[in-house]
DNA sequence: TTCCTTGCAAACGATTTGCATTGGA
DNA sequence: TCCAATGCAAATCGTTTGCAAGGAA
């Protein structure tokens, strides 16, 4: 992954190793105050966004547009494999989730039926699972 | 569907009922700026994101939370149907799809399984197509 | 030295709110 | 009359950027 970051004349720094070392401990995808608070103090905000930025760009991490208007964070599918997302509606939270693949390949049936229909070439797939979590029952 | 803000206490006026018809005639949602841009002047932006929050409220409008940090607001789901969301990466639009319903089965399925494997209790769901467009192909 | 990186503060864009005014029942 | 609805301007929130200082190659 290094690699991927020299090859765009960027370097692997502390603070962006931290970023990825949090995401990578992360049951789901985190928004950039959340990142801040688990990384502590000594990372301010604008550093912590410049940092999704760079890794963004090198395709480490990918943005998950969510809730009122705030961006989440999450490593890239082919660092954490293809997956979806559980979202509480009572507490907020989003969680990971992967699907066993006989339903990853019914889906995809599903999403390539769809594109047809409607003329649309579609090249990727989120679903959005919304419900209440284990935590809040 | 008047009678939903009646119950709450609010009336439904010209600007609330223009946000409805703009938002009925469209094909997909739209964000606060483009419906602005769509019902012409006189009617400020402050004014428009109460509508929409108090037709949020009632369950007339829900939001869709998605590129660039803007949300787009749809008619609910009783209302127009469900459906899923085809987003164009090239464009940038948004365009509402409706499922064949044996498609549709498979998906509720497969959403129940993952909900069960999770322990998540499922209350909804929304697919989201990525990908290009017929305009922009 | 030459870039890349960082921190701070200021700027930005989308959305929300305070307040005084208008308007419907 | 009374309470809801509106317009304007100012405030707020998440995010981005300009600029000068710090650090690695």
């Amino acid at each position: 992954m290094e690699k991927r970051l020299l090859d765009r004349g960027v370097r692997y720094t502390p603070a962006r190793r931290v970023v990825v070392e949090v995401l990578a401990d992360s049951p789901g995808p985190l928004s950039a105050a959340e990142l801040c608070e688990i990384i502590g103090a000594g990372m301010p905000l604008s550093s912590l966004y410049r940092s999704l930025s760079v890794l963004e760009a090198a395709g480490v991490v990918a943005p998950h547009l969510g809730a009122r208007g705030l961006s989440r964070y999450e490593l890239a599918e082919w660092l954490i494999g293809h997956h979806h997302h559980l979202i509480c509606l009572e507490c907020g939270s989003v969680d990971d989730v992967a699907v066993p693949s006989h339903y990853e390949r019914q889906v995809e049936a599903i999403i390539a039926g769809i594109g047809e229909m409607a003329s649309f070439a579609p090249s990727g797939h989120a679903i959005e699972i919304e419900g209440r979590c284990a935590r809040c029952r």
